[in-house]
DNA sequence: TAGTCATATCTGATTTAAAGGATATATTAA
DNA sequence: TTAATATATCCTTTAAATCAGATATGACTA
């Protein structure tokens, strides 16, 4: 990093792995991807069960899709969307399990957000 | 978010989620962890290892440390980190292999950054 | 005690992504 | 073709996180 002209192997996958981990660090994103999770389901659906404006919806949407993370089909005037890489889950459920255990720690986490509780 | 201000048990829980991700979308601190994976290091050897100012060093293992994922020990002049959760090193390996799936797609992922390559 | 080394914290600047709102595209139906 | 619905994209603002450098704290040593 810094002002290292060349990057190596091992630091373009290190950002790979991040970019990865970024995509799941929105909240929008990860209902998003729970609510398909139960199934496919058009924007807005999404948009209903979400609570969230269209635009910004599409826009997660938009994310997931060009990571390769979700998929989508077109029937009529609805656009499907669908989770391709059911790993994804495990991703986040092993978060969760991790979490559970130092919940109170992460809960108190001042570096990213200083009022959550 | 926004502005709702009774926030549910799950929407607490998924701005969790969101927030364990969010420390593992830094590149030094995902190097951070794959050095302490080796073993218990000071902060004076990750700095050599890294080639990345002691300040920031620091700062993250600060952030990773307050949410638990690190421990520390003091010996003399120096202080020791180390992994406190195996499982976090569970979770890097799925991402990379979920990654290394459609690695192609997530380099062209637009929304998160526009030039990787 | 003074000095040095290891580590942590603070402050300001830069960068990055999300939010918000308006608008454009595409498909269907009349 | 026009109207209506579904979805996507653009632009500006705002918020947050990283960075960079200076400085502070804390422990060992002479």
């Amino acid at each position: 990093m810094t002002t290292i002209t060349t990057a190596t192997t091992y630091e373009l996958e290190v950002d790979l792995v991040t970019r990865f981990f970024q995509v799941l660090a929105d909240p929008t994103r990860v209902r998003i991807i729970e609510l398909l999770l139960e199934g496919e389901k058009n924007v807005s659906e999404l948009v209903q069960r979400l609570g969230v404006p269209q635009a910004r919806v599409s826009s997660h949407l938009g994310c997931l899709r060009w990571c390769g993370y979700i998929g989508t089909r077109r029937e009529g005037k609805f656009i499907y969307y669908r989770i391709t890489d059911r790993r994804v889950s495990e991703l986040i459920d092993l978060a969760r399990t991790v979490m559970a255990d130092n919940a109170e720690a992460v809960k108190s986490c001042l570096r990213l957000n200083e009022e959550i509780s």
